[in-house]
DNA sequence: TCGACGATGACGTCGCGTCAAGGTAA
DNA sequence: ATTACCTTGACGCGACGTCATCGTCG
């Protein structure tokens, strides 16, 4: 039986992200009747491992409690699992576009910036560099 | 003058954005006496423009606050809206890496499963897909 | 006795979106 | 009279981090 911190460092998360999983359902201590002090068994390491491990894979607490409740309720979780994993490869390269055009954008800027000088402080736009980019 | 949903069509805002703008300080308009209702003078608009076209560049909106800030206090910002780039820049490349290599492990797994099976229900593990996976 | 640990509960992050409950405009 | 607008205030998101205030352990 251990301790949060005790939990925690054995799988490199915080105290703070170990007590919010708790809150979350996703490791389920008992608690030490003198002190209140939450207790785990040594088996939750393997689950708190797992969940940083789907954490590291993108998976979000939300979902990672999904698959848990498969487990719970005596079903393979790995269906679910596959198919969130295609669903965010996907969420994923667009994501990875917007920020790749986000950046040409913010180079191209500079860039462009480098051979104007600093605006006035009676200038009437509010700061003419941003204002003469043109819009994608 | 023009009320929230006037103006937020002048720019291609919401109306809950401008109101949320507003909140924060940065549109100013007066008020109807008679039933309270912010009314904008047709120079916001141009502010409210400027507001989207520096989010569209990465700037957050308190920073965007700074930098209306620099001009209410007679100073050009320029100068800090290069550097707030320079470090976005270097920022969003570093993002931009994690995304990446997010994503290489994604499809990693995904090919790595096609040859798996779906586990049992009374598997020892949570799930042996995720599981399976190394740790970079 | 003191510092490191434990507890609870609430608030902050970011940029809005949404909802409720009501008043107003055309 | 309907409908589309306006107001304020509060809560939700995601994954914690931090703070205050307190009790406990070694």
């Amino acid at each position: 039986m251990m301790t949060v911190s005790e939990l925690a460092k054995q799988s490199g998360a915080t105290p703070d992200a170990v007590r919010y999983y708790t809150r979350m359902g996703l490791l389920t201590p008992t608690r030490n009747p003198e002190n209140g002090y939450r207790l785990y068994q040594p088996s939750e390491v393997h689950w708190l491992r797992f969940i940083r491990q789907a954490k590291s894979l993108g998976y979000t607490l939300h979902e990672i409690q999904e698959i848990m409740h498969d487990r719970q309720n005596g079903n393979s979780p790995c269906p679910r699992v596959r198919h969130i994993l295609e669903r965010k490869i996907v969420e994923n390269r667009k994501h990875l576009q917007e920020l790749v055009n986000l950046q040409n954008r913010m180079e191209k800027a500079l860039l462009q910036w480098a051979d104007m000088p600093d605006g006035e402080a009676d200038d009437p736009s509010v700061c003419h560099l941003i204002e003469s980019i043109i819009s994608p």
